[in-house]
DNA sequence: CCGTATCCTTAGTGATACTG
DNA sequence: CAGTATCACTAAGGATACGG
C-alpha cells in the first residue's frame, strides 16, 4: 500500500461514515466500555463502578451506540429488581487487537512525549513574561 | 496478556497522561493531519488544502500539540514570503502501523456496523410514532 | 437496579478579520 | 505565506432528580 492509500484510509475519503465510525470509536469512553466489555459480561452497575469518572449518562449513551453499532449486546432479565447484561459481540471484540495496538503505541511513547513536552514552549511568546 | 491487563492498558491505569495522549491522537483531526504528513514534508498551506474541512485555527493547534509531543517536526526558514514546512519525527512515523490498523478495522467492518444501525430502533421509545 | 429527563457548564470548532 | 485574535455557536459532558 503506497502513502497516499495510507492518507486516503485514516481520511474516509470511501465516504463520510468512515470517519464518522472512526470519531466514535475515538470517543472519550468507547474504547473504555469496550476493553471493559473485553473482561466478559457485565452488568450496568458492575461498568458503572468499574469505569472511573463515567456518569450514568454517558455509560448509558455509549452503550446504546455500541448496541446500535453491533459491537454490544443487551440482555434484559424480566426480573425483579432488574438485571441488564452487556457483554461483546464477535465484532465488538475484533475491534479489541487494533486498540490494543494504538494503546500499546500510546504506552511506548509516553516517556518521549513527556520528554518532548517537558521542553517545549510557545514559540510566538516565549519571551513574554520574566 | 489477560483479559484484564488489556482493560488497564486502555484505561491507562497506569498514570492519567495515557489517557490524555490517547484523547489527544483520537480527536477530530490529529489522525488525519499525521496521516497527510506521511506523504512527506508539507507546508502549511498544502496541508490545509488536502484536508478537507480544517479550519486555519484548528490546523494551528493541531499542529502545535503535535510539535509539543514531539510527533512532527516544524522547520521556518527566514525568507520572504515566509516558508513553513512540516513532517513527521520518527515517533510521529511510528503512529502511522497501528492508525492503519484501526481505520483498516474501520473499513472492514463498515457495512456490518451501517447494517447494524439500520435495523436497529431505540428500546424506550420504540412505539412512539404512527 | 437500570435507566431517562433536565439543566447547566465548558470545551471544541468555525468564521472572520487582522498582522509580521 | 503563515499565522494570531476575537467572537459566536454547538455539542459534549457532568450533576441532579426522578421514573419503571
Amino acid at each position: 500500500m503506497s502513502d497516499y492509500e495510507h492518507t486516503c484510509l485514516i481520511r474516509g475519503d470511501g465516504g463520510a461514515t468512515l470517519r464518522e465510525i472512526l470519531d466514535q470509536i475515538c470517543n472519550k469512553w468507547t474504547l473504555l466500555v469496550v476493553a471493559t466489555l473485553d473482561q466478559g459480561r457485565l452488568r450496568f452497575t458492575d461498568l458503572h463502578q468499574q469505569i472511573p469518572g463515567i456518569s450514568q449518562r454517558m455509560l448509558t449513551l455509549t452503550l446504546r451506540n455500541l448496541e446500535r453499532d453491533g459491537l454490544v449486546a443487551r440482555e434484559a432479565y424480566a426480573e425483579v429488581p432488574p438485571r441488564v447484561e452487556y457483554s461483546l459481540t464477535a465484532v465488538g471484540k475484533s475491534l479489541i487487537p487494533p486498540a490494543l495496538a494504538l494503546a500499546g503505541w500510546a504506552i511506548e511513547h509516553v516517556p518521549h512525549i513527556e520528554a518532548s513536552r517537558a521542553v517545549y514552549e510557545p514559540r510566538t511568546k516565549a519571551a513574554q513574561r520574566s
